[in-house]
DNA sequence: ATTCTGACGTGGG
DNA sequence: CCCCACGCCAGAA
């Protein structure tokens, strides 16, 4: 049982899956698994997850295209630098075009 | 065990 | 437009 294993693991899942060059949100990744009520699992499960360098946690981004998170990696602004590296802008740790770098599982044709 | 907080989002006043 | 509260779960003090 436990159906919030499988809730964090399909996070974890789908944040694994975001493209290159692409971004998600919390609330989306939240919603995409029946539960936007808890998005702040999403950003928890992160948080746990973050230690498993195999998931792009730099993808992922609040609603408003915000990097929340950044203070959560090396401490630095790594996660700023990573998204520009894949070719995103940011600006006032906000993510330029972010609507349109956004991602969403299951309509990745896009 | 209890209390607070945290990578969010929505709604109400 | 700004502030507060609720829902969700887990870890830390």
């Amino acid at each position: 049982m436990k159906l919030k294993d499988n809730f964090y693991q399909k996070v974890y899942d789908v944040v694994k899956k975001v493209p290159f060059g692409m971004v998600t949100t919390y609330g989306t990744i939240a919603e995409h698994l029946g539960a936007k009520k808890s998005s702040r699992l999403v950003g928890y499960a992160m948080n746990l997850s973050h230690n498993n360098i195999e998931i792009p946690a730099h993808r992922v981004v609040n609603r408003n295209g915000l990097l929340t998170g950044k203070h959560h990696f090396n401490g630095k602004d790594l996660m700023q630098k990573l998204l520009e590296s894949e070719g995103h802008e940011i600006i006032n740790n906000q993510i330029v075009n972010f609507e349109k770098v956004l991602w969403k599982p299951k309509h990745t044709s896009k």
